[in-house]
DNA sequence: CCTTGCTGTAATAGAGGCTGTTACAGCAGA
DNA sequence: TCTGCTGTAACAGCCTCTATTACAGCAAGG
């Protein structure tokens, strides 16, 4: 399966905010957003739905509406944002239940899920390591 | 997007072989492993495909055909499954590129595939350090 | 050499997720 | 009240995954 870029345009659009709010623009509309990550604004507002959510930005409404982060760069991680968009487990289980008298069939359920447990916690620590504000340098880096 | 279940399958597969062989049979068709993971034998003979082709299984042909594991279970690691049956990134990019006018569409995707490469690193480091060998005695304290 | 049983794979179908798009009600600032 | 943007429903197209049927190919054993 290809995988989703949910992860992308978040982060992308959390990005965004921030280079913004450094430049003295406090409020981004999705259209404008939408425009630098080149998709329609209806998929930008259903993503910053769910960073709202997560309380990772705030919006304000009526005419001047618009984005910001409800927090400094620095204190927004890429887990913060995984935890925000992301809902399924990084791994399935058995769509069918493995026959049961089967000692394989019966046991590798717990097995696996300590496993795949390890798998993912060694993900998120990786992903807590970098914040927005990382994320910002190392896109300047190549501009 | 529900997680796919092929790494599942598979490491189900290689303990289910894995426990046959310590109990003396050292052939298992297509058919017999089904059995025990409750699916299709094609799914079966799909994912032990994959598994051939990255040298974990061994298949003999004709009559009394079936399967056996081409090592000793202690020296397959998770990771040697992951990369036989997963082929995509943990994370999709931008579906269309990104606005190149725009310093944060310019610059983000190195910048996100530094962070990716970082997490799914994390994520191989500890697939590897679990064998099905070690599937199998956690499989087993359950029965 | 031929029967037999299993492999390997194509073709197909249903279900479901993701992206993209249109449409429109709701909200609040000016 | 006017205006511009949000929030969300509805829908379409595409793709992947699982499941299933069908069948050609292969080799061991008689």
């Amino acid at each position: 399966m290809a995988a989703n870029s949910r992860l992308t345009i978040a982060v992308h659009i959390l990005t965004w905010l921030a280079l913004a709010h450094r430049r003295g623009t406090e409020l981004l509309t999705s259209d404008q957003v939408a425009a630098s990550v080149n998709t329609n604004p209806v998929i930008i507002r259903r993503s910053l739905g769910d960073l709202r959510r997560a309380g990772l930005v705030t919006v304000r409404h009526g005419a001047g509406a618009g984005w910001s982060l409800a927090r400094a760069p620095e204190e927004i991680v890429l887990l913060d944002v995984y935890d925000a968009v992301e809902r399924e487990p990084l791994f399935g289980m058995h769509h069918t239940e493995p026959n049961l008298e089967c000692p394989v069939g019966k046991g590798i359920r717990p097995a696996l899920g300590d496993v795949y447990g390890r798998a993912e916690l060694a993900l998120r620590t990786e992903l807590g390591r970098t914040s927005v504000a990382d994320v910002l340098s190392e896109t300047l880096l190549v501009n």
